[in-house]
DNA sequence: TATGAAATACTTCGCCC
DNA sequence: GGGCGAAGTATTTCATA
């Protein structure tokens, strides 16, 4: 599933962006052995091609207010694909859940959860998760601290 | 725990960051209602500061050959701080453990693990994570989709 | 600490190889 | 596809209030 047409240079441009995503065009173009117009050509095609999805600033939750983050794990009665797909869309619209994967095993669903606090989290959960269609269990883990947090895949640096 | 000296227009800094990590510098000023160069200050000061860690371009794993996510329930024999301590230093040294969270409950972490395939998942987890030290168990979950996975906090909006 | 202008650097386009 | 040069912007510093 690595595209067709992701050659070696286009492989360094995504490391680099990913290790740092305000990296200019011009310096990008040295590390990878180009110069700018063709490798800020590659960016938009890649960018086109949705190998990069988006880019973002990793900002400290709690300076922006948000001091809990929670794992839920979720069952559903029905794994039948449609109310799988419902489950997923369910959540899609809830700002409080950030990420949400579909598991093998017992557990259907992880989801990272981020709130304000305590009293906003428990209100999240019995009003928006736990009443969804199809839920038959939600087990929550509050996080206690986090030691480590880097986006995206390893680097064979 | 929001920092002393993060203002409003900060907040709005942060969080448009958050959402466009290469927006530009004059069209963030705009959004926040500075001109170019305060509002520059104002975003070298939140680096400075720890607010804004890094700057990451968010890419498909499969494009660059990642196929593999899994979510790892480490449960340690031990819960003294030194012996936390020391997990957490380990699996931060493993690149293939892309985050590490401590937990409230019978998990102590859970870890997002990628990997290239499930062969050399498999292989990490038998050489580095379960023989770690002070581990009791370990248990695994594969992704088989990721429906949303947005980084940072809700935002207002 | 914000502003406005000026110097520097980056982005991006058209064209050629 | 990549490279060169030029035009249009953006970034960044400095003087000023």
């Amino acid at each position: 599933m690595a595209g067709p047409n992701i050659d070696d240079i286009d492989m360094q441009i995504l490391g680099e962006l990913q290790q740092d995503g305000r990296m200019t065009n011009v310096e990008l173009a040295r590390k990878v052995g180009l110069t700018a117009p063709p490798c800020l050509r590659r960016v938009r095609a890649l960018e086109e091609a949705g190998a990069i999805k988006s880019y973002h600033a990793v900002v400290d939750p709690a300076m922006l207010g948000y001091t809990i983050t929670v794992f839920a794990m979720v069952s559903l009665k029905s794994q039948a694909e449609a109310d799988l797909k419902a489950f997923q869309d369910h959540v899609a619209s809830l700002p409080e859940v950030r990420e949400c994967h579909m598991l093998n095993g017992e557990i259907d669903f992880i989801l990272k959860v981020v709130a304000r606090d305590l009293q906003s989290f428990q209100q999240f959960l019995t009003s928006k998760l736990t009443p969804a269609p199809n839920v038959v269990s939600v087990k929550t883990s509050l996080t206690i601290r986090t030691s480590k947090n880097q986006p995206g895949v390893p680097l064979p640096v």
